[in-house]
DNA sequence: AGCACGCCGACT
DNA sequence: GTCGGCGTGCTC
């Protein structure tokens, strides 16, 4: 007998699992797993669409008379059931239910019509638009009248197409009528608008000439692709070097074989940009998604993809799910930035995701990086991935001349302030010769550290060697393995009085900047002043027309916008990512500063760049300072090895999240106690339970436990174990449990 | 989501 | 005594 495992549609969560059938005889060759099929469902037997799974020959449930598949919806491999696939590995490595990794999979299209709003707004003024009622009132025509009465009531002039249908009867020709008469327009929601925006006006880029380093590069890249099975290729290119060059190089080749393509980008901040660039090279065989997109647009741009009508799309970490059916390529740039990490289940990372859906769809992968990810790079040393570097830069400008300041001298010599003696010094100069300066205060994964001002000792785990949280001013905490001990109130170092927490925000670096420059221009960025739409962009178009003399900002500034007036840079504090608690601080310090000092001197002119720091002789700082990626690599990875953190080892963590504080402690201990009984090997380490790094959100208690394994697939078994064990249990009805892997 | 079962209030 | 409210739980 055959048996099927089926998804029962998509759209209902609380349907969480799947559901066996028994496969009819006829159907028995035809079936396979990703395949869309009807089945009889519930005590009605309503004929429902689902997605077949699995195939096994074996039933699961005992005891229950199995109802059969009524028939095939889909019969070939289509592009859809070739993701069903990726799904369902994305719910065996990431652990997450199958209902979820579909969705992140596959687009819904469930009422799109239904849920997008059109609005119909007066276009005329009050004062015509009552003449026009008088003259109307004569008439016949009773639904307008109704409609502009309440056009004219409505305090904007604007109301909503399905409401005017419903309470007035407003009927299609009655907004022809007013469309025609140029009385109202008929538009969609404030949000939809063309994918690529004001794309008309993009002009047509002819490709450019590559330089030798990237025509190398290329070559490379297309010599690896000879293989039959080409490995994933990482491009390291410092800042400004021309990887995208490279991107479009590539994709044109495989435009012009009839493949497509797909470019993930970080965020929504560089997209705007970046698109533009991809659509003056190709045309309007490019598209994008982003956030900004409505549901309905996203969907059309994907069912621009299925169809075939397009070629390349760009766009964040969900791109990749882009339902193209001769997918050759996929370029992940910027491939250390965060965001390509899901915070939701599944947690999926887009570079090992992208990775396994090439290899499904016989697709090649890029990553492209200044500062690779600790993972990317070490599986290139390991021959796992393609190492080509893109050595040198543009137009050989040189790199910008930088100074580490020891923060610990500042106390000495009487200054307190957030800003050195000696860049206030540089900043007069820059501002006095009519040049730009950027002041970065990196708060990423802040956590609230405690650290010596005098001698720049920071409070560490002793067991897990990151730094300890401050808890209500009274306990410090490691976030990994739940070490606890007492603020101590002088350094247990040199003794100095001057230990606690860091206190630094943009808010009063601008007002210290202010205060000391009264005739500068300042500009600030941060969450506060970017929240609303647009002012991300409006802040770094003004900046780069000069329209302020400083910017400061969080590392929101490092990114896009090529700034050539900036030639002087000044990262405040970059101790704040160096000790967030966690072991990737010492990475994304690294990267940060690496990006934030490229930032300096990329015009005719020579940039200078100063970081503040309470620990210069930090090998993030120093060789962030040198631009020094390999120098860095190599300190980090004998710290990783020493304590068995990715990639030396892998991690997971098990996160337990509840409303029940007790409920939740109890629950975390048993899955570690668990786990010791399910693998009893010395090489497995079990770390915590422990407070989660945000240990309350919205009355709702987090917590994790770690466990580290050199080999992946055991992790994944014990995922699954732990699953089965918490299914079982009702202990862990009111307790939500998400996997995280890396 | 549907659909049934089920346990309380106002009706012929 | 019955009709129906929608709260809860199951669907291979």
């Amino acid at each position: 007998m055959t048996y099927a495992d089926i998804i029962v549609d998509i759209s209902h969560e609380k349907l969480d699992k799947s559901f066996q059938y028994l496969v009819p005889e006829k159907l028995k060759e035809e079936i396979q797993v990703g395949m869309v099929v009807s089945i009889p469902f519930g005590r009605g037997n309503h004929v429902r669409k689902g997605y077949v799974v699995g195939i096994s020959g074996e039933p699961k449930v005992k005891g229950i008379q199995l109802k059969s598949v009524a028939g095939i919806e889909n019969d070939q491999e289509t592009t859809e059931s070739r993701l069903i696939a990726l799904a369902g590995w994305m719910k065996e490595n990431y652990g997450s239910t199958m209902i979820q990794a579909l969705k992140t999979v596959l687009p819904i299209q469930k009422k799109m019509k239904a849920q997008e709003k059109r609005w119909i707004t007066l276009l005329i003024s009050r004062e015509d638009g009552e003449k026009l009622l008088e003259e109307l009132s004569m008439t016949r025509f009773k639904a307008r009248i109704r409609l502009l009465e309440a056009l004219l009531q409505n305090e904007n002039g604007k109301i909503e197409t399905a409401w005017a249908s419903k309470e007035l009867g407003t009927t299609a020709s009655v907004l022809r009528y007013f469309e025609e008469q140029g009385i109202a327009s008929v538009e969609s929601d404030e949000v939809y608008r063309n994918a690529v925006a004001d794309a008309e006006n993009i002009p047509h880029v002819a490709p450019a000439v590559l330089s030798i380093s990237q025509q190398m590069a290329v070559n490379q890249i297309l010599s690896e692709w000879e293989h039959p099975d080409p490995r994933p290729v990482l491009l390291h290119g410092v800042t400004g070097s021309g990887k995208t060059e490279v991107y479009m190089e590539l994709i044109d080749k495989v435009i012009k074989e009839g493949g497509q393509a797909i470019v993930l980008i970080p965020e929504i901040a560089l997209t705007y940009q970046t698109v533009r660039r991809f659509y003056g090279r190709f045309g309007d065989k490019v598209s994008v998604i982003n956030s900004r997109l409505s549901l309905g647009e996203r969907y059309d741009q994907f069912k621009r993809a299925k169809q075939g009508e397009l070629q390349v799309m760009v766009g964040p970490r969900s791109a990749l799910f882009t339902p193209f059916g001769k997918l050759r390529l996929i370029i992940i740039d910027e491939e250390h930035e965060s965001s390509y990490k899901s915070e939701n289940s599944p947690r999926y990372h887009a570079r090992e995701t992208a990775i396994h859906r090439a290899k499904l769809e016989g697709a090649r992968v890029i990553l492209g990086s200044a500062t690779p990810s600790m993972e990317a790079y070490y599986r290139a040393k390991e021959g796992e991935y393609v190492l080509v570097k893109l050595e040198a830069r543009f137009e050989e400008r040189p790199l910008p001349r930088v100074s580490i300041i020891d923060m610990r001298e500042q106390l000495k010599k009487g200054n307190r302030l957030a800003l050195s003696l000696e860049l206030r010094e540089d900043l007069s100069q820059c501002l006095k010769k009519g040049e730009q300066a950027m002041l970065f205060l990196n708060r990423r994964g802040y956590a609230g550290f405690v650290s010596c001002r005098s001698c720049g000792h920071v409070m560490k785990c002793p067991h897990c060697d990151v730094s300890l949280s401050e808890h209500n001013g009274r306990k410090l905490i490691c976030h990994y393995c739940g070490y606890e001990t007492v603020k101590p109130d002088k350094c247990p170092v040199c003794s100095s009085p001057y230990i606690g927490g860091f206190k630094a925000g943009t808010q009063q670096i601008q007002q210290v900047v202010e205060k000391e420059f009264p005739e500068a221009r300042v500009l600030r960025m941060d969450y506060d002043t970017t929240r609303a739409k647009g002012s991300y962009e409006k802040i770094l178009s003004a900046f780069s027309r000069h329209e302020a003399d400083i910017l400061i900002g969080t590392q929101m500034i490092v990114k896009g916008h090529d700034f050539p007036d900036v030639t002087l840079v000044g990262i405040l504090a970059a101790d704040l990512s160096l000790n967030a608690d966690d072991y990737r601080s010492g990475e994304r310090t690294f990267q940060l500063l690496t990006q934030a000092v490229g930032r300096a001197g990329r015009g005719r002119k020579e940039g200078h760049a100063l970081i503040q720091t309470y620990s210069p002789d930090h090998y993030s700082i120093q060789t962030a300072a040198k631009q020094d990626y390999e120098e860095f690599y190599q300190e980090e990875m004998g710290y990783r090895l020493l304590m068995d953190y990715p990639p030396a080892a892998h991690m997971m963590a098990v996160l337990g999240s509840s409303e029940d504080e007790k409920l939740l402690e109890t629950a975390m201990h048993y899955l570690g106690l668990f786990t010791g009984k399910i693998y009893a090997g010395k090489d497995l380490h079990v770390i915590g339970p422990a407070p989660a790094s945000v240990g309350k959100v919205k009355d709702v208690y987090r917590r994790v436990l770690y466990l580290k394994h050199e080999n992946y697939d055991l992790l994944v078994r014990i995922k699954d174990r732990l699953e089965e064990y918490i299914e079982i249990n009702s202990g862990f009805r009111k307790v939500n449990i998400q996997f995280d892997f890396s």
